[in-house]
DNA sequence: TCAAAATGATAGTAATACTATTATATTTGC
DNA sequence: GCAAATATAATAGTATTACTATCATTTTGA
């Protein structure tokens, strides 16, 4: 499947960069340093001079690519999406019943954890790690309305909406596939987080799948049980 | 209630302060204005220089109480939990049914929105604001584990702690209570947020209490339909 | 009332998040 | 293959942030 994607250039808002970094290599050398680096150090920790460094260039060049530390952690996340969202695509091809197709979706949004994939050298085990700890911090800000204009959410928006309307088939009537979504993807990427550092606030398991499992039985009992 | 509150103090563990602020005057300010700072401003563009003008205190006394930023906003959802821990405890006592009680626990999380109270002056509206917006930020870092010493989580365990028992009490089987209470009360305060600003995200209706309403059902479902 | 503690006033530092300028490569269109 | 356009490097500079330090002054409580 790498391959395949290999192939495919994700498609992200252009309000989220300067200049496109898959375009040069410099572009390209800042995407993996700075998945490198977020992952390594955390989002408050990271800055364009340390980028800059393990690059091998001016913290200015960085600039011209993305305005701030925050244009950048967009990007990403961003980019992210896109690539989840022709892996749903694949993942649910030709899957007639729209129960496992559900299922799949809900397990493809914890599966990276478990694999390690590269596309465009980027190891995605890591920007999953950075989605995990770092995406909530480009919506839960004053500048959120902003960014939501430059596009900042539409990936994620789109695979949310692809896989409500997964929900729409299994129960026309359910009215809140959106909110059970978003409920459950941020949720199962908090309960990764809570099992590595606030076990209390979770019931972590020894099986891996575990959250998937619990997300799946709770999104189906909320669809089918609903008028 | 707010009387039978007034007369209480809020316990926070001694890590997230350097000097109780409610023992001084300048203390009690600095909890008044940071409250009304972060919800103006936002955690990122809040600043001590600003908090200390806003006071008629310079940067430095503040630093005597906090000795940063993320320790203060520590202070400030520690104190928020303790709070809800003693709502909590006056909203279930004397019912019987554990049903009625969870489903109180789960409506008094999102309840802030439609009160105002005060607690030494502030306003709980604004402190609930807060929680929504930046609560995550407190522990989603590279910080968590020290912060997690220090007693950060500790006010927000125990309200968990306290509601999954009456989850236990419905379904003593039931193996994710945890992981269940923290999907639904941090998935609500998301939900909130997404219906102001990315309302693609979720599902929102005319009724104030939907949210409060659809995490019921998810709740009461899982819990029950459980073997 | 006197000592201790808290606060104010002021200064200073290293780092951050940028912007600006000019020189040097590199690419590209012809 | 070469000139023009473009990208990058090198360097400098600024306002702000997140603190720490020092010392004078005020408040307080035994």
């Amino acid at each position: 499947m790498d391959n395949l994607l290999a192939n495919l250039k994700i498609k992200v808002s252009d309000g989220l960069f300067q200049i496109d970094p898959f375009t040069s290599k410099l572009g390209k050398s800042i995407i993996f340093h700075s998945v490198e680096m977020i992952t390594e150090l955390g989002f408050e920790k990271s800055t364009f001079k340390k980028l800059g460094e393990s690059i091998g260039s001016p913290e200015a060049s960085i600039y011209r690519y993305f305005k701030s530390k925050n244009q950048l952690l967009c990007y990403l996340i961003s980019w992210y999406w896109g690539w989840m969202e022709c892996r749903l695509m694949l993942e649910i091809a030709n899957i007639s019943c729209p129960n496992v197709r559900l299922e799949k979706s809900i397990a493809l949004v914890l599966s990276n954890a478990n694999e390690n994939i590269f596309i465009e050298d980027v190891e995605m085990n890591k920007l999953h790690q950075i989605i995990i700890s770092e995406s909530i911090k480009t919506y839960l800000n004053k500048d959120v309305d902003t960014s939501n204009k430059e596009g900042a959410f539409l990936n994620y928006k789109q695979f949310v909406e692809r896989v409500s309307k997964i929900i729409n088939e299994i129960n026309p009537k359910y009215k809140y596939p959106q909110m059970l979504l978003t409920t459950i993807f941020e949720g199962a990427h908090l309960q990764v987080f809570f099992g590595e550092h606030l076990p209390r606030l979770t019931n972590k398991q020894n099986t891996p799948d575990y959250i998937t499992k619990f997300y799946i039985n709770l999104a189906l009992q909320s669809i089918n049980s609903s008028i």
